[in-house]
DNA sequence: CTGAAAGCGCTTACAG
DNA sequence: CTGAAAGCGCTTACAG
């Protein structure tokens, strides 16, 4: 059943004009070439008869771009990083481009390996999250690279490409005041690397929050473990805290599994905020209070942004900035929304 | 900083030779043509001194295959197909073939878009997971398409291609003999739905093993919050269940949350076993048994097996079918693993 | 507004 | 064992 393909010259020949007008009529380039109106009618409807597609591989050597978006992520199986593939994959969809995901495992040397596959495949713009966890020098070594980058969060340096986060100071001292607000006097907050910007700045806004409140943050390296073991650590220590700002969702369900391990209740006796609002945030008993981050956005927005910059860009494009939103549930407030402490 | 990336001219200029010499020493084809070994040296070193990629834009236009796999995948924001991403990206890496990700929301007509675009592009074979969920009319549509594919998953009815799937009847047998051998006389079967093979296949394995106790399946359409609403529902009926074996982690954690809701203590008064193993899993409290299927594997072998489908096929490759693993943790021990009825 | 032609960077019969 | 050349299916100056 192998049915031969049409090419460009079946529908040349179909609307009986050159293979010329119909590339100008069906890919319109940077600069549209004028086309007589039912000329153009002709062509579209050859195409359509013969059930046309341009084949990306030729028009991608000879346009010098593949249609191809790079996605490079950390790790995929970190539920935040799959969201944002989703929004980065329905935003390609839109524009007809494919993407190809590459997942770094948060190693210098394997991005670097795939920044020098993208740019042999010619991908028209990579979107690259995970850039926050790079150093100055680490972020300098991707400055060779001269394809059109779209960051995923704010790197540490300040760098020719846009990028799109969202404000993770801002979310820090909504998690934090509405601990305090439910009544919480000993805060303790549970952190990733700092070396990340995002994790920097989670714990930046505890901090302001605190205002002149005893600081009492606990680092990890923001594996569920690590994070577990941390916070154990400092529980036996006194004071102990009666709530946790953790950084990541999945630091904050590990708190949740040392509260229960604990017998503390929750949130009675520890109240629990998280970062991120995964999916299965809602699932969790209790369900867990957290930041949400809209992940799908920022892969979308990403995507629009990154249209910008593969087109013949009009100056550097500036970087956006979303929202976060605190999302009340149990964690903090018990069930039923009733919590007084 | 746009540094001309070399072309297999300059290689051949730089090694004293032709092109097409060039080319059968860097990219042997399906019958490889003899090349003197002292030739071949010069052009290696040449490639390697100019830092040589050959473009698999031009490459794949020539040959006519493109170096790309397309994978398909049901949903993203299920933890457990991030997992098989991840396998297949890493079997790709080591073919150095680029993986295009397909999220088809478990929509047909998504399908069908992303099959047509694959094709356009020319992906060497397509890595289709979900297919457990297609009908056998929509597995017909989908044997218009040439392009060499790989199931992951058994299909509804007998197809051309090959698929690796887990043996979903003995993983459900161990997880319902696990629950009876735990002292549970009254397990109850969570299902998702059955028009799924996966799901069938494990309703099927539950069967099996309850030999002639009474059955009692409560199926569902595999999303949390409807596996909740279902199972709660079958709690308000005598006799109530004592296990419950769930069909995927997801619906294990619904199960979870209800018996949380209902102060069941797991696993004195409600027993529950998922299936997939989920990064999660091992987070919870209590810690989730669940069986172990090995999405990573299941990737990396689809890969393989389209190695082979994409290559010169000597006939029609064959499926495999992989063990899945009885992982015995708090939902149904208790913690420290002690747990007498 | 339209077309002939060069060219994108490779692969692969064909000839030697 | 090696090379000249056609061709993969498009885009895009160039000329008219």
């Amino acid at each position: 059943m192998l049915v031969r393909v049409a090419t460009i010259a079946d529908v040349a020949r179909a609307a009986g004009v050159s293979i010329a007008t119909v590339s100008r009529v069906l890919s319109p380039g940077a600069v549209p070439h004028p086309v007589r109106a039912d000329t153009a009618e002709r062509v579209r409807e050859a195409a359509r008869r013969l059930n046309f597609i341009p084949s990306p591989l030729a028009r991608g050597l000879a346009a010098r771009r593949s249609g191809l978006i790079g996605l490079v992520v950390p790790d995929l199986a970190d539920p935040h990083y799959p969201q944002i593939a989703i929004g980065v994959e329905e935003g390609a969809r839109r524009l007809e481009m494919g993407v190809l995901i590459c997942n770094t495992l948060g190693e210098l040397e394997r991005l670097v390996e795939y920044l020098q596959l993208l740019e042999a495949r010619r991908v028209d713009v990579i979107v690259l999250s995970g850039a926050t966890s790079l150093s100055a020098e680490e972020l300098q070594t991707l400055l060779r690279y001269s394809i059109p980058m779209v960051l995923i969060g704010r790197p540490a340096i300040d760098v020719q490409w846009p990028h799109v986060s969202i404000d993770n100071r801002l979310g820090a001292r909504l998690a934090t005041r509405h601990l305090l607000a439910m009544g919480c006097t000993r805060v303790v907050h549970l952190s990733g690397p700092r070396t990340q910007t995002t994790m920097a700045d989670r714990a930046r806004g505890y901090i302001d929050e605190m205002d002149r409140r005893l600081l009492d943050i606990v680092e990890s390296n923001g594996t569920p473990d690590d994070g577990y073991a941390r916070l154990r650590a400092r529980l036996e220590l006194a004071p102990r805290p009666d709530g946790v700002f953790a950084a990541t969702d999945r630091l904050a369900i590990a708190a949740l599994a040392l509260a229960a391990d604990r017998s503390l209740h929750v949130p009675r006796e520890l109240a629990v905020v998280g970062f991120d609002d995964i999916p299965l945030a809602s699932q969790l008993r209790p369900t867990l209070t957290t930041v949400s981050q809209p992940a799908y956005e920022l892969g979308s927005v990403a995507i629009e942004m990154a249209g910008h910059s593969a087109g013949a860009g009009a100056g550097r494009p500036s970087s956006r900035v979303l929202e976060p939103r605190l999302i009340e549930r149990e964690s903090t407030l018990g069930p039923g929304g009733r919590f007084v402490r």
